[in-house]
DNA sequence: AACTCAAACTATATGCGATAAACTCAAGCC
DNA sequence: GGCTTGAGTTTATCGCATATAGTTTGAGTT
């Protein structure tokens, strides 16, 4: 038997409604999902707002790519980039770097975005200008400048995309290290790769923080190498 | 009313079933679809191997992630790996870098695939095996080897992602053309990046093999110096 | 020749995710 | 008071992965 629709008088009243969603907010709470690891669609997005539905955000963010053209724009807004070269090329550019870095490390999705979507954001475009303005500052050439920026990046967003994936796996030590085991078992089972299994056995390695800044300076070097003389 | 269901003798004779899938077969269709651009799904690669259903690639692959797993090691087995370092770890690491550049030309999806999962198939564990035993060989700790070896691939499967990513846009001029005068017209309206409007109004550089290798030269260039004296 | 059985597929159903189209509902306006 | 408009909601598809349960088939057995 169906039960009876309980009375309309035994109900709670019905919440104010709080109208007006704006893009920031939406974006806010996406990138909050983002950060805690959370899967963000658009119903999952939605609801953290409030009693809302998907189809609510469609009208402020346009489409799920979009929300990610927003969320990725808006977390590199929090990369602080001067507003003119400082006179020390080399400094701006590593602090850049370490900066965005940074940023990576706090929002850890942003490193793959940022390698699927195109650069169209304004505050991308703010950052890479500063990278601009810095090297051709210095002396180089507009196509040579994007190169070197290119190649920064690179490292930058590789970096920040292979210690998210690293991360996304370490935090619970259980099936980490089990899945770790696995794959050191698996290499130690080729005897094709002995050095591989060494080095899985004991992984060691300077801390990421220096490897980061040794591929930086070496691609700084390079750089230097090819600028016009002072 | 329900249609009455066509008498059996009116209906084609069954064809021939063509049993045994595997799963040399089953990776080979994925990744030519894949290559062709077209989306991977378990239904369309299933298709594409005969009048197979989805679910018949599971008893396979085990499972839409395995399938990635197997197309990535397959991709990367196709990068000729030397049975052992020639003596000129320079060389060596050039070589492999290409090779495995123009393997990433060829099959653009897995440079992003690399980067999203483990790196545990036995044609990449031998792939970076040769690395380790290059650079060892030339005097670095295996630690440093292994640093290296991550800066290298870093500089490698970045390029093939945004190359990958470009080719992705370019091949028909409309669209294209389209996205990137929108693109030109935002930074335009932005008075704050005049740098990057002219270049976008103007893109040149260097050919994207010689940025490859300039910046590839530059890594190696920093290993060199600090990998231990003759 | 009929029978059995496991291997190889298919059918069916569930659930998630994105999104189009149509609908509702409250304010403000004439 | 009826009309408009903005802001969400409802409903309905569609694509995709995949669990579970069936079905077919062909090689061997008796």
């Amino acid at each position: 038997m169906p039960a009876e629709p309980p009375l309309i008088w035994t109900l709670p009243p019905p919440p104010p409604r709080q109208r007006a969603l704006g893009r920031d907010e939406i974006v806010a709470a996406a990138i909050a999902l983002a950060d805690e690891g959370a899967a963000v669609t658009m119903k999952s997005v939605a609801a953290r707002l409030g009693p809302y539905t998907s189809m609510a955000l469609y009208r402020y963010v346009h489409s799920r790519e979009g929300l990610s053209d927003l969320m990725l724009d808006t977390a590199v807004a929090e990369v602080p980039v001067p507003a003119a070269p400082s006179g020390d090329w080399r400094a701006d550019l590593r602090a850049l770097a370490f900066d965005t870095r940074r940023m990576l490390g706090r929002h850890p999705w942003c490193a793959l975005l940022a390698h699927t979507r195109p650069p169209a954001g304004p505050h991308l475009m703010r950052r890479l200008e500063f990278m601009l303005a810095v090297l051709t500052g210095r002396g180089a050439t507009l196509p040579d400048a994007m190169t070197y920026a290119a190649l920064i990046d690179r490292h930058v967003l590789g970096s920040g995309v292979q210690e998210a994936e690293e991360a996304r796996h370490e935090p619970t030590g259980e099936a980490f290290t089990e899945a770790l085991a696995s794959v050191r078992d698996l290499a130690a089972a080729d005897p094709a790769v002995p050095l591989l299994t060494a080095w899985l056995t004991n992984p060691a390695g300077p801390p990421r923080d220096a490897q980061f800044d040794l591929g930086l300076g070496f691609l700084l070097d390079g750089i230097e190498s090819r600028l016009p003389a002072r």
